[in-house]
DNA sequence: ATCTATTGATAAAG
DNA sequence: TCTTTATCAATAGAT
């Protein structure tokens, strides 16, 4: 209908496009009107065009809310419901671990023991005491590193102190001398004794772990669109 | 269009109004084709018949619900969107706590601990140490308890084997007699030092804290219909 | 946006 | 429901 027909495939012209698609859309929309009055009829249109603007028509007396929640009721499963219940199981799931993980690091902090049995207590026990001989073990390890390095920067800085004295012709000052801090105690030791206040270091890192939870009830919600 | 024109009313005639709602049905539908094809658009139209019975229209390319929410959000009344985009948020939160108190598990387990200065190590030996005697005080406890009680029980095992000997007047017979077992050895002992294989028992109780993660990755989902 | 030749849709009948 | 066909409605292209 029109002066000569069209073949139905995208139009190329964005500006036909457009004037046909504005010319179309209204006729679908009378016909959906007359639709609706003829034939006691409820429909719902949504259109949005290639330039992303939208149009609506609905029939009179309902809404397009309405209209969307009926079809999900008939085609049976809900398609937002659906999805919106396995989020909550996801949800609820996540809680529960992440209880369980609490009750875990409590567990391994010697607080909530009276809900293990004794195997379990006894296989927790050996298991910290294993874990505790590992940290030492790595803390151990750091300290030598960390020593070995501090070796070595005395070392240079000692040679680099040398080196300047040559080039000056000076001769050494014992006031200003460098000590070799090899073995055991100063350094070394007062780290791993630490002061006071340093035991409670790793349960304040802990706090991070566990920030609130709040905006998370989404428990009673019901996320049908009535 | 048609053998004469028809007033736009309400048709009484049942049968003619089933009729041309089924003719001008198919004609919305293949207009609302042809303007996806023409016009690059995207449509979708539900249709409820007076008799309830419902159809549906939408391009290829895309389904009802994706239309929806993106006509949801255009009017900005996005509710579903809206609560959707929160328990995404609140997802990936809870997997950020799960993660963070998994790392916190494994490094109270003695692994993991490359990542950790100086001063977390040292406040995670301190704190792993104090667990230990914690761990190690309420098993005691639960031993002592326990051995009381087979204590108790023994008396009162004896007392009503006493009682018994006596109603019947016999005289006792060494053969069954009773011991008490109070004191250090025998149960207390071989329970607190425990057999092969124990050592794994606490490890093996973490298995169900760690549940699969299955239909968990909504992460990379956008609702939104671009 | 308006016009109009032309095609498309469909009411009524079979 | 499917087809036919006379008739009215929608619209492509031009202005």
């Amino acid at each position: 209908m029109g002066r000569g027909k069209i073949e139905i495939k995208r139009i190329e012209n964005a500006t036909n496009r457009q004037v046909t698609y504005s010319k179309r859309r209204t006729g679908i929309m009378k016909k959906a009107r007359e639709l609706t009055v003829l034939c006691d009829a409820q429909v719902a249109i949504i259109m949005f065009s290639s330039t992303g603007k939208y149009h609506e028509f609905c029939s009179p007396g309902t809404d397009i809310k309405t209209i969307f929640d009926r079809y999900q009721q008939a085609i049976g499963t809900s398609l937002w419901v659906e999805q919106y219940e396995n989020m909550q199981r996801t949800l609820s799931h996540l809680k529960d671990i992440n209880r369980n993980l609490r009750t875990e690091i409590r567990q391994r902090m010697g607080e909530d023991l009276d809900s293990l049995e004794f195997d379990e207590l006894r296989g927790l026990e050996q298991n910290v005491d294993a874990a505790l001989k590992e940290v030492r073990h790595r803390k151990y390890h750091v300290i030598s590193t960390q020593t070995d390095t501090y070796k070595k920067k005395v070392k240079h800085s000692y040679e680099a102190y040398k080196n300047l004295q040559q080039e000056l012709g000076m001769r050494e000052d014992p006031a200003f001398g460098f000590v070799d801090n090899t073995g055991a105690g100063g350094w070394d030791g007062a780290v791993a004794l630490g002061g006071p206040g340093a035991a409670d270091m790793y349960a304040f890192r802990v706090v991070p772990s566990q920030p609130n939870l709040h905006g998370m009830a989404y428990g009673s919600h019901d996320l049908r669109l009535g």
